[in-house]
DNA sequence: AATACCCTCAACCGCATGCTT
DNA sequence: CAAGCATGCGGTTGAGGGTAT
């Protein structure tokens, strides 16, 4: 064990290096070698610490510095590696050539931990993340963001939902019940020019309180692909949707200039009794709340192939068309759409999917 | 156009480690 | 063996650029 460091050396420059500092530094490099790091700086005329000038030196300067994008292939191995060794960068930066310990710590920090995040994958264990009590908190977040937004008057204990899917799908059943509460002008066939003109109807919809919803919907996403066990390939994705196509549609808005009209009457409550029920399955789980909706057993979530085919293209769409799907579980002939959703356990199955076309489906019978 | 906010990443800081004296 | 020294490592910071309001 050395001693402890010295303090800062006098009067030596310190922040970014400027383009003759770099020079400096790599001729004197070039012809001598770096050598003893501390006597460098003053070697080469640099008014510099020497661990300024190593840093640089190896994080920007090497000439087999590699820069520029990440491939595919270097984000799987610092993933896998990582997964191994932990926040041990500079063993992960050996084995990638020409990338610094710096660069790929950075780099996680900023890209790779997120993606993991919403891959429901925990980036420090790198196991799926089922942890409901952080379920619970995304949905109740979201939920109350709903609450705000509209007509949903009753509190809700969430856990008490053993179906995580169908509570996701509750939540943002209920979020677009509250999005199309106000419409208007609704369509009989779930175009996206459909979907703007009904969600454009809202009048207490703004920009932030999309961000705030979306936020919690990428929580819940990643919570939800963790459930679920989902390989990065098969990630069940709505961003594709709630991204995207709200992004367009908040667009579309500021385009269109649309005007609104307050008309809650004309949206009947699109929860209704052939999809819901009032506290009576799932034992209870509302506490015996007769107000409160609740998904039934025989009510689930559409199948992944149900994903709207408006949904405009986007990675994450193109990760979830990747999905190996199933044919799907509609009976053709039940009365409503909503009777279709004939899917069993949805936990129990990975046959699952918390795409938006049956939920759209309803707005736009219902706002008919 | 101005301001606020967010994100990225180069650079810094403090501590650990290993070699030398 | 202990102190001194050089270097490595991982966490953190903050400037600057981009985007949203």
């Amino acid at each position: 064990m050395g001693r402890a460091p010295r303090g800062d050396e006098q009067g030596v420059k310190k922040g970014p290096w400027t383009a003759e500092e770099d020079k400096k530094l790599v001729e004197y490099i070039e012809k001598h070698g770096h050598g003893n790091w501390r006597s460098l700086p003053t070697s080469a005329g640099l008014n510099r610490c020497g661990k300024s000038c190593r840093l640089r030196w190896t994080n920007y300067l090497r000439p087999d510095i590699k820069r520029g994008k990440f491939s595919e292939d270097e984000e799987r191995l610092i993933i896998h590696l990582h997964s191994i060794l932990g926040n041990k960068w500079s063993a992960i930066a050996s084995r990638l050539s020409g990338r610094t310990d710096n660069e790929i710590k950075n780099y996680w920090n900023t890209h790779l931990r997120k993606k993991l995040l919403r891959m429901g994958i925990d980036p420090v264990t790198h196991q799926r993340r089922t942890d409901l009590d952080l379920l619970t908190i995304s949905f109740s977040n979201l939920l109350a963001a709903a609450l705000n937004l509209g007509n949903l008057t009753t509190p809700l204990d969430i856990t008490a939902l053993g179906l995580r899917a169908d509570a996701a799908n509750f939540a943002r059943l209920q979020i677009l019940q509250n999005l199309t509460i106000n419409s208007t002008a609704a369509a009989t066939t779930p175009t996206l020019g459909a979907m703007n003109s009904t969600i454009l109807g809202s009048s207490s919809l703004h920009s932030s309180q999309f961000s705030d919803l979306l936020g919690l919907n990428r929580e819940i996403e990643g919570l939800v692909n963790g459930a679920l066990g989902l390989h990065e390939d098969q990630i069940v994705s709505n961003l594709g949707f709630s991204c995207s196509n709200i992004s367009n549609i908040l667009s579309s808005l500021e385009y269109c200039g649309v005007t609104h009209i307050a008309e809650q009457e004309k949206m009947p409550n699109m929860i209704n009794t052939s999809c819901m029920d009032s506290g009576t399955v799932n034992g209870n789980i509302n506490g015996g709340n007769s107000n409160m909706p609740v998904f039934t057993s025989s009510c689930s979530i559409p199948t992944m192939h149900s994903t709207p085919p408006f949904v405009s293209a986007s990675p994450d769409q193109d990760s979830a068309t990747k999905f190996q799907v199933q044919e799907p579980m509609i009976d053709s002939n039940a009365s409503t759409p909503c009777e279709a959703w004939e899917v069993p356990n949805v936990l129990a199955e990975l046959d699952i999917d918390l795409g938006w076309k049956h939920v759209l489906e309803q707005i736009s019978l219902h706002a008919n």
